[in-house]
DNA sequence: TCTGGGGTCCTAGGACCC
DNA sequence: TCTGGGGTCCTAGGACCC
């Protein structure tokens, strides 16, 4: 058997939003499914029969209206309870195929191919095949499979594989030693992964338009111009591990929840029950991960696109004395930060929370001082909250400042599907006989 | 009328220290 | 009149990802 590196393959579900909701509807099996953004705004996942209709990711719903409706696509809020339960299971059919597994979006995973196959290309081949077929099988969703040897070259050849649509070679790609170049050669330089607009307009306007002719850019040149991220990346290209798998115990690192708002608002009393929202989802995320947030930051703005009137845009920060994960704390910063980075006058299109310095709860240090009582309180007071809105849904024990009349702010989703799998009252019926 | 939300990593530059 | 330099820590902002 041929010595080999470890090699690795990119699964990747194929327009993934799109196909969770044709899963559960077999009448949209061969009509264009567009998926749309919070507030119904933009497209974010197109089906490949709405691709080809010419709706794209990224596209402002109401641009698409007409070809919307001269193509009868369907069109769905997003529904990210569904997502996350359909994810959860692709990834537990991979479980099955590969001795490891990083889960990369919610859509996306690097598997390792197993050692055993050796470097023989027609057994690689082969198992990238099983990995394809099993995981439609178990799950439904559709998936392309990239493999090489380093991230990068994985995902330039789900990338390419993506373009392989017929034969045993469908939504499969390998990149090896053999055909490198000419792969590289037709994978465009802004469909790197790592180079996004900036960098790849930079580079087209040097006449670096391929991922082959940026592989042989000088590397101390590129790490000048492009950081040490452009730098990592031109040496995947070229064969170089430099993207390390991600250590799975670690939690986040920030939790963000922040929101465009349905209509525009300018009252400090609309945007503190906003802001209240906003703190009390962070802070059960961070519940759930069992971490406390040394910090938070609260962040303003009004629309960017509106012509005609004066951005604005603030953020400030406060420093707990010490790290906290008490959900009413953080609702009462945030509140106070909001009152002071709010100007009145503007018509506000956004605001949002974030949680940073996050720390694991059990390794916190303790605060001096601190009343063991009253510590205890608050936190059987949190948990209760916490499995009561999980169990119950979400908000039905919430903080009085978040408001408790019709939340007029709140983001339209006038196009949601059933939650399929996770509501037992959207579950879906059959009857048999 | 109408352009998402949730993340990560890197760097420059200021503050501060000796 | 002369007006250091190196280290560290922090933050804001930019770039990227899906």
């Amino acid at each position: 058997m041929e010595k080999r590196d470890t090699l690795i393959a990119l699964v990747d579900c194929n327009s993934f939003y799109a196909s969770c909701e044709k899963l559960f509807r077999p009448d949209l099996k061969n009509r264009p499914v567009i998926v749309l953004s919070n507030n119904d705004s933009c497209i974010v996942a197109a089906s490949s029969e709405a691709k080809k209709a010419g709706l794209k990711r990224g596209l402002p719903l109401f641009q698409q209206k007409q070809l919307i409706e001269s193509c009868g696509a369907a069109v769905f809020s997003s529904n990210y309870t569904l997502y996350a339960d359909i994810s959860r299971r692709v990834i537990m059919a991979l479980g099955e195929l590969a001795p490891s597994i990083e889960t990369y979006s919610i859509d996306e995973a690097f598997i390792e191919v197993p050692f055993r196959l050796g470097a023989d290309p027609h057994k690689i081949a082969s198992y990238g095949r099983e990995v394809r077929e099993k995981v439609t099988r178990y799950t439904g969703i559709p998936v392309s499979v990239g493999i090489s040897s380093t991230k990068t070259l994985a995902k330039a050849a789900s990338r390419l594989a993506k373009k392989n649509n017929k034969g045993e070679m469908e939504h499969l790609y390998i990149i090896d030693n053999e055909n490198r170049i000419p792969s590289l050669k037709a994978v465009a330089v802004e469909d790197v992964w790592g180079i996004g607009m900036r960098y790849s307009l930079f580079l087209r306007e040097r006449g670096i338009h391929t991922a082959y002719a940026f592989s042989l850019l000088d590397p101390w040149w590129v790490k000048k111009k492009m950081t040490l991220t452009g730098y990592r990346t031109l040496l995947e290209l070229n064969g170089e591990k430099q993207v390390n798998p991600e250590d799975p115990s670690s939690g986040k690192k920030a939790i963000i929840s922040s929101r465009q708002f349905g209509r525009p608002v300018t009252s400090l009393e609309e945007l503190l029950e906003a802001v209240s929202d906003y703190a009390t989802g962070a802070s059960e995320k961070l519940y759930r991960q069992s971490s406390s947030a040394g910090a938070v930051t609260v962040v303003l703005e009004t629309d960017r696109h509106r012509e005609g009137e004066k951005y604005y845009s603030a953020g400030r920060s406060f420093l707990f004395p010490s790290p906290v994960s008490y959900t009413p704390d953080i609702i009462k910063a945030s509140c106070a930060l909001m009152k002071e980075i709010y100007s009145s006058g503007y018509n506000y299109k956004r605001a949002g929370v974030i949680l940073t310095d996050i720390a694991s709860t059990d390794k916190m240090q303790k605060e001096l001082f601190e009343e063991i009582n009253e510590s205890g309180e608050r936190k059987k007071l949190q948990q209760a909250v916490s499995e009561i809105n999980f169990r119950y849904g979400r908000n039905t024990l919430s903080s009085l400042s978040r408001g408790t009349g019709t939340l007029k702010w709140q983001m339209r989703r006038q196009r949601l599907s059933p939650r399929y799998t996770t509501d037992i009252n959207d579950f879906p019926v059959v009857s048999a006989g």
